[in-house]
DNA sequence: CTACCTCGGTTCAGTCATTGAACCCTGGCT
DNA sequence: AGCCAGGGTTCAATGACTGAACCGAGGTAG
């Protein structure tokens, strides 16, 4: 990651998926994208982020994995940023954290999580209290008490919707 | 977190927890702590990390209520950084980001970890898959088949032992 | 009493990453 | 012909990280 240097020298797999995505940004963007985010003008109006880093950052998680770029239309040629089922599967681990940090620093949350069939809220682990394990297709967000960013791209994600359903804005 | 500006703007949890914790070597801080590393010495030879570093972030970490920084002897004094409840909380998100690095980038790891009382394997989520979820308290680290540092830190800390645990270097 | 050792740091110059503004190119649209 | 949108690249300034050197309090061996 940072610096030129990797974590040269660690013996754990922490550090090999740090070097992937333990830089600033390399996180919200993989978030966004769980969120439904896509494109790279989206990404960047979302979350105002330097042009040339989230160019950096969307072309690393693209050869790590975690991401893949395709076009989707032909002319003018326009791509998209689409997360492989490594990336969904970081779903967990954003999550975790995210509750995580909202128990421990606080601040209300902009956006809920329910599990959609049945309608309960998630563990921190992100599994369903009545169900146990679901993929993030059946989870949906919804807006919650705190504070919420006034972009096109964060008002088409504060309607209720599926993770990973793509954002349309308006 | 990085660049003295921090996350502004971002309306979400994520960017509140990655303003502490999403620093360089900050989330190898908090797993070695959950491996039962406490004292300044033990992190740095452990690491390799330089000591201004990790001054910064045993700081941050115990401004920002992860580590509690104790004196453990009046003379000569010395101290240890031990793990919050907070912090132990920490253990499901570094456990899950380990364990996604393990299946997606892929490498042996050096640990294995298992439920102690009933010895089975650990779940993606940290839990159990006989008992649910579990305090790090009930989980034994022990030797796996990957490379191991050879600093003392690190050769004491391969014998099996449960997480928090304290290190006792040779 | 002197020299040396450990622990737990701080200081500092050099290197590298991030930022934000400016620019660029392709291909529509009017 | 001129303008716009999407998806970038370039570049100077700023800030973070690195590694080596240094420091001070308190033991301890000779």
């Amino acid at each position: 990651m940072a610096l030129g240097k990797d974590y040269t020298g660690q013996d754990c797999s922490l550090s090999r998926g740090l070097e992937l995505l333990g830089e600033r940004w390399t996180l919200l963007v993989v978030q966004n994208a769980l969120y439904g985010v896509r494109r790279f003008n989206d990404f960047q109006v979302r979350l105002d982020i330097p042009k040339a880093v989230l160019s950096d950052r969307l072309a690393r998680l693209t050869e790590g994995g975690v991401l893949e770029k395709r076009q989707y239309q032909p002319s003018p040629p326009r791509f998209e940023y689409l997360l492989t089922d490594a990336g969904v599967e970081l779903w967990p681990v954003i999550y975790s954290l995210s509750a995580w940090s909202h128990r421990n620093i606080g601040g209300e949350p902009p956006r809920l999580f329910r599990h959609a069939s049945c309608g309960s809220g998630l563990l921190p682990s992100s599994d369903c209290p009545e169900c146990g394990s679901i993929p993030p297709g059946e989870v949906e967000m919804y807006p919650g008490p705190g504070p919420k960013r006034t972009d096109p791209v964060s008002r088409a994600m504060n309607r209720p919707r599926r993770l990973l359903e793509p954002v349309v804005p308006a």
